[in-house]
DNA sequence: TATTATTATATCGTGCACGATATAAATCAC
DNA sequence: GTGATTTATATCGTGCACGATATAATAATA
């Protein structure tokens, strides 16, 4: 062992968290697209309209706050799901600013399919369910934790 | 506990897997952007040059498969980072298909920032470097069953 | 109540990300 | 060796993703 040695000098893009993460969400976008591309709806209107089924009716800023994105994401997508018939989007009359977004019953149906694309998908990861759940929470902690840090 | 009590019905978005990469995925994005702002650089440009850094005078497809990538996506990245002075692109003479990539003196000054960066956002991580190097794995793994199970 | 500031959403410009297609070079088949 | 196929990269169209800015409505303040 020369006493030069560098340990983890550069780390490799292997080695590093955000390559990871860019590339294992790049990896499920592939593997959703397939389940998805059927349905005529991409990723992250899939996203949106999972958020919705759990909660309905609320506005273009509950929803960017929730999937946290920004309006200037957000607004186009929910446009696009209301062009596709999903939704409805509703100004508010007490506050005229706001813009109420509501599932049609098509938007609603396509619930049914949500399940079994994500029994699908799970099965794909090859990783048990209770190690899932375990790095569901460990990679939520971390985005917590960079978006606290990143204010 | 009524006996049609429905458990884990539809997981709402914060319990699947996807909605966490998705998430982090960009709060990773986000966080490095205020380090690579004032170096001109965007996040998969600064991917792309830390593969550079590890391996260099490669093509564009070695830079694809490694990134795991297409070329529509990597060719203009190369193309804005070769603008940017941080490399050059040549044509190889054996098979004259091949491009072949090489990082300019710019270029490899860019990676004296890197520890520094790397250090700054796994700190934000707050998590400890031998749970992140398993997280890392682990997500890695993860990774790689999803393309393998979607070929 | 005017004026100012804040808030909710929308629009615009740039850069990914990727499927589909194009192009040209190399390889294969005969 | 000529035609067919494969391979490496590039181009194009669509949809995010986001910062900056715009717009209009509400709230705060003088």
């Amino acid at each position: 062992m020369p006493p030069s040695e560098q340990i983890a000098e550069t780390p490799g893009v292997d080695q590093l968290i955000c390559f990871a993460l860019y590339s294992a969400s790049h990896a499920m976008n592939r593997a959703y697209k397939s389940h998805l591309a059927p349905l005529g709806l991409t990723y992250p209107q899939y996203i949106t309209l999972t958020a919705l089924w759990e909660a309905d009716g609320v506005t273009i800023g509950t929803l960017c706050t929730r999937l946290m994105t920004e309006t200037s994401t957000m607004t186009p997508i929910v446009k696009r799901l209301e062009q596709l018939g999903h939704l409805t989007r509703k100004r508010g009359t007490e506050d005229e600013r706001q813009v109420f977004v509501h599932l049609t019953k098509s938007g609603r149906k396509l619930q049914d399919e949500a399940d079994t694309i994500t029994r699908c998908i799970i099965a794909d990861t090859n990783v048990a369910h209770a190690k899932l759940d375990k790095l569901v929470s460990e990679i939520s902690a971390m985005r917590d934790s960079l978006i606290q840090n990143n204010q």
